[in-house]
DNA sequence: ACGCGGATGGCCT
DNA sequence: GGCCATCCGCGTA
């Protein structure tokens, strides 16, 4: 997943940090909890998002990667932002820092629960407007999705801070 | 650059 | 009742 471009609406970016939950012997993961209400879509088929809500204020993004019934998914920890930058500075309140942080993304992105169970591994997905598009936002079908590109840099090195390709 | 504490609410035991 | 796959502001170096 490392290099693709996660995209929901107007706004994208290319993920560069993952974290890997393994599944129900992994006492990190949701799965470890066995199946309830809320880790429901992680049970689901690979591909599909599974959005959950942390510490009363944060949503976060995960790309279930097991079998149907298994519980094994990879969160989305960073990405470098690619389109939409007005868009997601005015959703993470004119601060400059967009998507370096698993809960910060999804701010920037309009990702929130509603997404929950939506396929991920194939672009892109239509879904109804809801409350996280913003007022004056040109926004006709919020999508959510992964892509992959032909001409990406195929080598990434991270010099202080920062992503670049070479 | 790093460490601390507060905000905040749902989930599981 | 206690734990969190977090972020932010403010403090100290």
């Amino acid at each position: 997943m490392l290099g693709a471009v996660l995209e929901c609406g107007r706004a994208s970016g290319r993920i560069v940090e993952t974290e890997a939950y393994l599944g129900p012997h992994d006492p990190a993961c949701h799965a470890a909890a066995g199946v309830t209400e809320r880790t429901l879509p992680l049970h689901g088929p690979p591909g599909t998002a599974y959005v959950y809500f942390i510490y009363g204020m944060y949503w976060c993004v995960n790309c279930v990667t097991g079998p149907v019934g298994y519980g094994s998914a990879v969160l989305i920890r960073a990405l470098e932002p690619l389109d939409g930058l007005a868009l997601m500075r005015r959703r993470r309140g004119g601060r400059a820092d967009l998507t370096n942080g698993p809960g910060k993304l999804c701010l920037a992105l309009g990702i929130t629960g509603k997404m929950n169970g939506l396929p991920l591994d194939r672009p892109p997905i239509i879904v109804r407007p809801d409350d996280t598009v913003d007022d004056g936002d040109v926004i006709v079908t919020p999508r959510i999705g992964l892509t992959k590109a032909a001409d990406w840099p195929q080598r990434y090195y991270v010099r202080g801070n920062r992503w670049v390709s070479k």
